[in-house]
Order: structure tokens, then C-alpha cells, then sequence
DNA sequence: TTAACATATGAACATACATTCATATGTTAG
DNA sequence: CTAACATATGAATGTATGTTCATATGTTAA
């Protein structure tokens, strides 16, 4: 796989825009939770010890990334993984963190 | 490929600071570039059209994290990938970005 | 409708970060 | 040794970001 051509401004951003939400903790224990399914806010912000708010905002960000999407059912909303491909990259990242 | 074990915390700092790394745009224009090979600090920067210092700062923060070497030569310092999984990341994403 | 529950949101705050500017360090040619 | 060049570094600055707190919105049961 060769990539050398020149980078345009667009896909630049859309790269590093995309890395952006992998790079917080928070953010990457959120969608490695939900690899294994659908959750709803207060379960996530429970089994990971984050707050509320905290889960609520980040999974806001992730929203507007397109990377996870939800559905209410009754009081609660369930999220879950709406980017495959993002979900490798960080599912090969942790791999190789591993070794 | 299967990651749904718990993720321990120096997995998870591992993971989110080497996404962090590709979550610059300046610093994807670095890697993009180092792929084609080795050049000084300042042919990056000319390349770029970025400051001399900007890049030297960028380079220390891949330098730190491994992702990049350096050999001096006369006086120029060359940088090179020092990473290659980091780079397969990076370029799955620039495809993906593309379509 | 009201109370209880679940989630979202905005302001405030502290921290992290990218860039610039000025300058220091290091190398080589003369 | 000195001048010129290449790179590194630290302080300063503006901006982005993550969390918390308080509160608003939305849903369901009674």
C-alpha cells in the first residue's frame, strides 16, 4: 500500500480529525466498552467509573465524528459503534500496544 | 481479531498517545512526508512551508514517542520513520479518508 | 399531573498543546 | 578562531480540550 501522494487539505483534516478521537482515554475505553455491543449512558459511565456528564459529553463528540450512534428506548439511550473501520484502528493499536 | 479483554492502564496511555500523535495536522504532513523517505529538518520545512522551529518542536514530540529516528549528518540532522505499524495506521486511514 | 429516573447541556475552570520569537547549541568551511 | 549555517530549546501566548457542577430536557410510572 503506497500513499505518497500529496496529502490535500480536506483529507488531512478528515485523518487527524479522526486520530483526535482516539487520542483521549476516556474516549477510547468508551468505544472499546462498546465493542461488545450496545450500552446505555449510566452503563457506560458505571462499569468505566466516569461520571455522567463526562460519558454524556464525550459521547456527544463521537456522536458528531459519526463514529457511534444511538437509540432511545424507554428513559434510557443506548449507544453503540457506528464505524467499523475506526473500531480497527484502534482494536490493531491496542494489538500492538500488547506486543 | 478480538480485543474485548480489559483494558489495563498502560495499555490504554500506550494506545491514546500514539493516536495523539497522529491527531496534529502538522504532524501527519511530517509522517506523510518521512514515508517517502528521510529528509533534514529544514527541507521539511520548506516543504511544508512550515516555521523551522514548529518542526523541530513536532519532531522531538515523535522522537519521544519512538516514532521517528534521527542521524546527523554534517550539518543537517536527517529524520526518518523509526515505526512502521504506526505508519500502516496512518495510511489505512488516509485510504479510508479518500473512499 | 407529578415524582422519579435518564440523559443532555452550558458555564466555569484547569490543563494541555501548537506556534512564534529570541537565543543557544553544534557543525563545518575558511 | 571565526563566520555562516542547521537545528534545538525555552519562554510566552493564544487556543483547544476534559472535567465538574448545576440545571434543563425528556420519558415513564403512578
Amino acid at each position: 500500500m503506497t500513499t505518497h501522494t500529496i496529502l490535500d487539505d480536506e483529507t488531512l483534516l478528515l485523518v487527524s480529525q479522526t486520530f483526535k478521537a482516539l487520542s483521549d482515554p476516556t474516549r477510547v475505553k468508551i468505544l472499546h466498552l462498546l465493542c461488545t455491543g450496545r450500552h446505555s449512558v449510566g452503563c457506560i459511565a458505571e462499569t468505566l467509573s466516569l461520571s455522567q456528564s463526562s460519558v454524556s459529553h464525550q459521547l456527544r463528540f463521537l456522536k458528531n465524528l459519526r463514529l457511534v450512534k444511538f437509540e432511545r428506548e424507554g428513559k434510557s439511550i443506548y449507544y453503540s459503534i457506528d464505524d467499523d473501520h475506526v473500531i480497527l484502528l484502534l482494536k490493531q493499536a491496542i494489538e500492538h500496544a500488547k506486543h
